[in-house]
DNA sequence: CGCCGCCTTGACTCCCTTCAATGCGAGTGG
DNA sequence: CCACTCGCATTGAAGGGAGTCAAGGCGGCG
């Protein structure tokens, strides 16, 4: 259910960052979509922030299927892990601006500011809840549920109910939700059909009035077919 | 794929909350099996920390299906969220023994200890890592491939491949895998049918020789039937 | 013993995947 | 401008893996 992060707490560590004379080591890298930030198994050298754009983090299967684990936009922090190395995959979805961190340097900025731990730690502790949101709508609900939700996700992220963006592939929403492209567009198309959104391209949907999409999402039981 | 915390920086935690004077405000707390340590959307004004046995943390959904996010066992910290309620219900698996903070002196401590919200920031990371590890193994793997690997997990906390201790009921490692109850206990007559473990009880395991679990684990797609 | 909770097994159903075409829009070059 | 191509999206048909429903089986305990 949770694909865009919340700013407020990165805008927080970005300050407390360059407090901590961070931005003096600090450089920035422009990314055009499908270009790797980094790359799993990687040693993690940096940890980075996203300034502008979306990306997304995904693991690989050995069959080539991917788990997308998240999507980011910008101010938050991605790259950090309690690992040496990057356990996932980190990707441009749109055209994207990040800024670069030497992962030492920034722990060790953490390790002497305590706004900056506390705010790390709380970011930390929303992605948590966030990712176990997720393994419910996994473990547990049906694919036009999951899609329901994901729509309403992004439309809450953009604080929009009408024109809503779609960033990113039906490929990539297939691999975020753990299922599979055609079901996923079987699923939109369903919806369509029920009038529960409408759509003005295929990356650009809005939501109906009457609350129709909400209860699918909550398990009202909409079925494919 | 992660159930049993790991000790290290949960102990750390323990010295470190000790050292700010912590123990003196903390209070121990006994539980049987089935008693719940805090209640999903209860307002979180405790945090604890196991002292013995096994919990479990998980939400309900409104068909009162469930998703059990995490097994705990003793020096993890639990009941600590962004959030000011808990999000989830904490129940006790085994009999335990829990240490009860205070969670705004924890908080406390922690602004003011940068080695117990580097602990803390360095726990949470690797649940967050882990809970996206699961995220793939719901999303994307068959039934046997997640049983099997919860098994090769139980099997690596206890640092044992014989006589390994199933602490929880089939229903709570269906509610963790995404699965039914029925189809567990499949996949693990299948698993025995294979011989790839055997099982001196209903929850007593032992991995066979020759690495077939891993196999299975690993994805090449052994399937029930 | 007989009850009770947990576990196991069987038969059937159905949602989602798989495999395979087809549609469609954007960019390219003749 | 149109033919062509390429990537992405959509739709259809068929099959299978896991869910659902329904009986037992097994072990512990009063």
């Amino acid at each position: 259910m949770a694909q865009i992060q919340i700013h407020l707490d990165s805008d927080f560590i970005a300050g407390a960052a360059s407090d901590a004379g961070l931005n003096a080591l600090a450089c920035v890298k422009h990314l055009k979509p499908g270009e790797t930030l980094y790359v799993e198994a990687e040693s993690a050298g940096f940890c980075y922030q996203i300034l502008s754009g979306v990306m997304k983090e995904y693991n690989t299967l050995e069959d080539g299927r991917r788990q997308v684990a998240e999507f980011y936009s910008d101010g938050a922090m991605i790259g950090l892990s309690a690992e040496p190395q990057h356990l996932h995959t980190a990707e441009a979805v749109t055209p994207c601006a990040v800024r670069c961190f030497p992962r030492e340097a920034f722990m060790h900025a953490a390790a002497a500011s305590p706004e900056l731990s506390q705010a790390l730690l709380n970011e930390t502790l929303m992605r948590l809840d966030r990712a176990r949101e997720r393994m419910v709508m996994i473990g547990r609900m049906s694919a036009m549920q999951r899609v329901a939700s994901f729509l309403l996700r992004l439309a809450a992220d953009q604080d929009a109910r009408e024109n809503v963006s779609i960033f990113m592939s039906r490929q990539d929403i297939a691999d975020h939700l753990g299922l599979t492209i055609e079901t996923v567009c079987r699923a939109l198309t369903e919806l369509k059909k029920v009038k529960a959104v409408s759509m003005s391209s295929t990356r650009v949907f809005s939501i109906a009035e009457g609350g129709c999409l909400e209860t699918i999402a909550m398990g009202a039981r909409a079925r494919l077919h």
